[in-house]
DNA sequence: ATAACATACGAAACCGATTTCGTGTTAACA
DNA sequence: TGTTAACACGAAATCGGTTTCGTATGTTAT
């Protein structure tokens, strides 16, 4: 990198003292109206500009946000990353985004570098290791450091701090009441292994909607899919019971879904409707297109991010911990 | 954010100067073992760590690398950062991603920013904005600085520097050698509209297998895509000249199309045959899968990162600029 | 003529680290 | 006993800015 122009540059070649320099930059009134003039014509004319860290050093703020997801190649947390972009970028903040890959370690050692002063506060979804371990300390140091945090999406109710969360009740139950309405009796659920939080209030939900409608001792279906064994073989199974309709916990499962059962002869939505949770590009572009539970997931990042700001900014006022929850809403198409 | 634990602090409470705190740390031998021990008990007591902005600015590194997308929610582009940010951390780099929404100015805006000593490099993909105002100073600029840079996917051939691409013409021919060898005989392309480069050059190696097989006179119904009317009319009017084979400038266009066949109650891929370019979510779980060029975002993120934290680490040697091109490779499914 | 004050600028501290260089103490050696 | 070297540590410069405070000069009021 070509050496850069610094104020200490500029003092030098003007013969004035670096904090003239430096107020006749910034405008001050100390500084006469001329030897303005040659400072800021000498600066334009060699490109100067601040030297980001040096600031952020004296003013102790860098106007940067550290963001630590799970993972990147997911809709749902793409569209997570805009959200908290455009709300960082609205209020001038930037972002840092650092990727746990859902290891306990990654979390663990992103969280150490960028709580070193590199950023003035902390968006993270935890990653599903974490959630196995239980081992939240790092987290907790995090609040006990007073460094500004928000969670999000995965969230722990250990931790004192703010929180945005999709309504993942709310969202099961909509979806299940979707298909009773329309008149389905027998409702299949694909669900996730109980650690994984999302899986078990999908689920909550799903049952709540069947109990609301009486279905609870016919239908309640519900399977926890194991990632580790074959995902059709086990859709198969559920098929073979009898069903007139599947939710499923996610969009990959949805799409599987619509595949096994049109590969077993049935048609979809005329023999068994499928409903998803994440309303992405597959729900989007298969065909037939699928009704699908849309998680706003913009909406998720730019409310965390708001909330974060709000907290770096007003932290004297120190409020207590909020927990905001975005709540889903249906998009129906084809497959029901 | 409660008041750090500093060398300072440290310093004064056991009563020894700063430098002997900073060189205990650090294990110097200059420091006797149980001044040591006591500094590094007080320090690990406290929980003390060093400030990244501090290091960085004396340093004169931030192993911060800076990179701009158009966009993220997109497959492509989110595999591409999951590349980067896997190469970059391999090598303790961490990354700062901005968007620049495919907007010129929001691209100038965020390069200004990161170019000021907050990264140590930059890795950009163009706007398309900025593709069509052909103003590329802000990034001549930065190679007039000597910053380290690596353009990828989205280049300018004026700009000298690293480059990564994809071999989009390659892609091109692969897709459509594949359908001629189908024993397709009137394929239809989808491409984008002429100033988006990536259509005119996946036409280019459409177009050269069509010459190569002899197909030139009967096929070659190449359209331009108008994102501003309706996407499926647009299709229909293909599908109307008789066409046995459709290869289509990304993935949307490709499930669209497969859609629009169906609807004129034809059948994919007995009465035409669809191949992709990306392949993503969409080509894998849509029901026919669908055929698709694999663009391996994941390795272009990789390599250009690799590229540029070389730059970054061996200045000296000043080599001439590279321009590395990933080659693309076809993935096979239902719709061909 | 002198006190009072505004003007225009510089010196130095500060943010939080690292590192070079200098120095006082002690031990070893001639 | 005097010289030298090793040891253990501190002072100060440095990275690139900002800001407080002090001060020389000129202007105005008394």
């Amino acid at each position: 990198m070509k050496q850069k122009i610094t104020i200490k540059t500029i003092s030098k070649e003007l013969g004035v003292s670096t904090s003239t320099v430096s107020k006749a930059l910034r405008d001050s009134h100390e500084i006469s109206a001329e030897t303005k003039e040659r400072i800021k014509a000498y600066a334009d004319f060699f490109n100067y500009k601040p030297n980001n860290l040096a600031l952020q050093l004296r003013n102790q703020k860098t106007k940067v946000i550290g963001v630590i997801l799970p993972k990147i190649v997911h809709h749902f947390f793409s569209t997570v990353i805009k959200g908290i972009e455009k709300g960082a970028s609205e209020k001038g903040y930037h972002i840092m985004v650092c990727f746990s890959n859902e290891s306990y370690q990654s979390e663990v050692d992103n969280l150490k570098v960028l709580s070193n002063g590199s950023v003035d506060g902390l968006l993270i979804s935890v990653a599903k290791e974490t959630l196995q371990n239980e081992d939240f300390k790092h987290l907790q140091d995090l609040v006990n450091e007073e460094i500004p945090l928000v969670m999000f999406d995965r969230v722990l109710d250990s931790i004192d701090c703010d929180k945005v969360i999709v309504d993942d009740i709310g969202g099961g139950y909509k979806a299940t009441k979707h298909l009773i309405e329309q008149g389905r009796k027998r409702i299949a659920m694909l669900s996730t292994p109980a650690h994984v939080n999302i899986g078990v209030l999908r689920e909550k939900g799903y049952t709540r909607a069947l109990k609301e409608f009486n279905l609870l001792e016919s239908s309640n279906l519900a399977i926890e899919v194991d990632d580790n064994s074959d995902l059709k073989e086990q859709i198969f199974k559920v098929i073979d019971k009898d069903i007139d309709a599947i939710f499923a916990v996610n969009e990959i499962y949805a799409a599987v879904a619509i595949r096994a059962i049109r590969e077993k002869g049935m048609k979809v939505p005329e023999d068994i409707s499928v409903v998803g949770f994440t309303d992405g590009l597959i729900s989007e572009y298969s065909s037939p297109s699928i009704t699908a539970i849309v998680q706003h997931g913009f909406t998720m990042g730019k409310q965390a991010v708001e909330l974060l700001i709000d907290r770096i900014e007003n932290e004297s006022e120190n409020l207590p911990p909020a927990t905001k929850v975005i709540s889903s809403t249906l998009n129906i198409r084809e497959s029901s």
